[in-house]
DNA sequence: TAATTGTTTTACCAATTGGTAAAAACCCTA
DNA sequence: TAGGGTTTTTACCAATTGGTAAAACAATTA
């Protein structure tokens, strides 16, 4: 009688999955400094205090590794990115919570965003499938979304894509670039008070691009 | 009498300057796909149809032949950097010019703006010397130029330095991201119409948000 | 043409790569 | 406490890594 008997997947204790949260964690970290080619397995065991065969345990190969380590970034970015949709009838303050919340996912996860920018510059070999997949339908709402407001007479008529574009880049930037943007501003790393500068500047930019009639200041 | 001799590094043959070109242009390429750790001396070799040996013998490790590729790329980089400096009284077509410029860089250099990409993403290991040497000056002159425009009553007082890297990230993504924009845009390759309506996009909003009285459009 | 210089090839090297097989240790529960 | 499943370690492996040494080849010039 194995009534309460949990199934075998349920099962697996609390160390494994531990084990298996460090390593994401780290890998993610490495892969996002170096990108896949320039770590080794034997790297990201050592790291976590585990031996490269008890990490194939875990990950049946590295790209395997790779692949969960691209999924739970994902997760992250597109998590961060459901502003939009969630005031359909307010462009400002819309694009003033997708801004903000691009930024905090640049200083919260900036590990997270380097590795998407890696995967992406390397033309995303392995991920491409994915974005076309969970991102692009994504895109495609907030642009329905921008059209709408544009329709509406919300905002202006512009290319609701290339407006996508140049939101991730400006702020993602802040933490793919965060290297070369603190040498610019002369310090060793960015604090909230960059980041406040930042969105300043991208709200700022945005509104006025956007809105037929923006906010004076 | 050895009165004409030319010194010996100037009798390098010709060959050996195509050859060393080559090696550096498959290398860019390699590198900017898949960064400094994910590309073996074996596969650039292959790529130039010479072995791994010859490639040794142009150059002294792989490090030092990414440092040249390195130090071309920010050649490049720098050469498409300087419109600001060339209309210090227009801010208006200055501003047009660098954002066209920088979009030009893209479109033409692209694996040039993914080596460079590259390298920051990964905290520039290799690079950062030659980044505070030579480009932290060109964008300090930069907003140098802005501040004096602001004191002029020209454009608008904001932080000529986040700024900066607006434009930076705004143009150099349509290079670095040119595999995830393609899929958002439904094409395979970006062409010159979709730099066209990037670049519409980019000067429209930089001017709107730099200039005191944006031109109506 | 002989000697010198410049370039390429051949032959290695130790270390590291991703990955497999199996033995050993561990842990829980019947 | 014995057994069964889970996890870790030990022992390998062939292929590839960046790099060296020296021999062989090619080009130039005295």
């Amino acid at each position: 009688m194995k009534n309460p008997a949990p199934p075998r997947s349920v099962k697996v204790s609390q160390a494994r999955k531990l084990l298996e949260a460090d390593i994401l964690t780290a890998a993610k970290r490495l892969f996002a400094q170096r990108g896949f080619g320039g770590v080794s397995l034997d790297h990201i065991a050592r790291e976590v205090g585990a031996s490269k065969q008890n990490l194939l345990y875990y990950f049946p190969s590295k790209e395997e590794l790779y692949r969960r380590v691209l999924h739970g970034v994902l997760d992250v970015w597109l998590s961060y990115m459901d502003s939009l949709s969630q005031r359909p009838d307010d462009p400002e303050q819309a694009l003033r919570e997708y801004i903000a919340g691009k930024l905090r996912f640049s200083r919260e996860h900036p590990d997270d965003s380097r590795v998407y920018a890696n995967e992406v510059v390397s033309g995303a070999p392995i991920f491409s499938a994915e974005i076309a997949e969970r991102v692009i339908p994504a895109v495609q709402a907030d642009v329905a979304i921008f059209n709408r407001w544009a329709e509406l007479g919300l905002c202006r008529a512009l290319d609701g894509r290339h407006l996508m574009v140049l939101l991730w880049a400006s702020t993602q930037v802040y933490a793919d670039w965060a290297s070369q943007i603190s040498l610019v501003l002369g310090k060793t790393v960015l604090d909230e008070a960059d980041f406040a500068a930042a969105e300043t500047l991208i709200v700022d930019m945005v509104l006025r691009t956007v809105l037929v009639r923006p906010p004076q200041n």
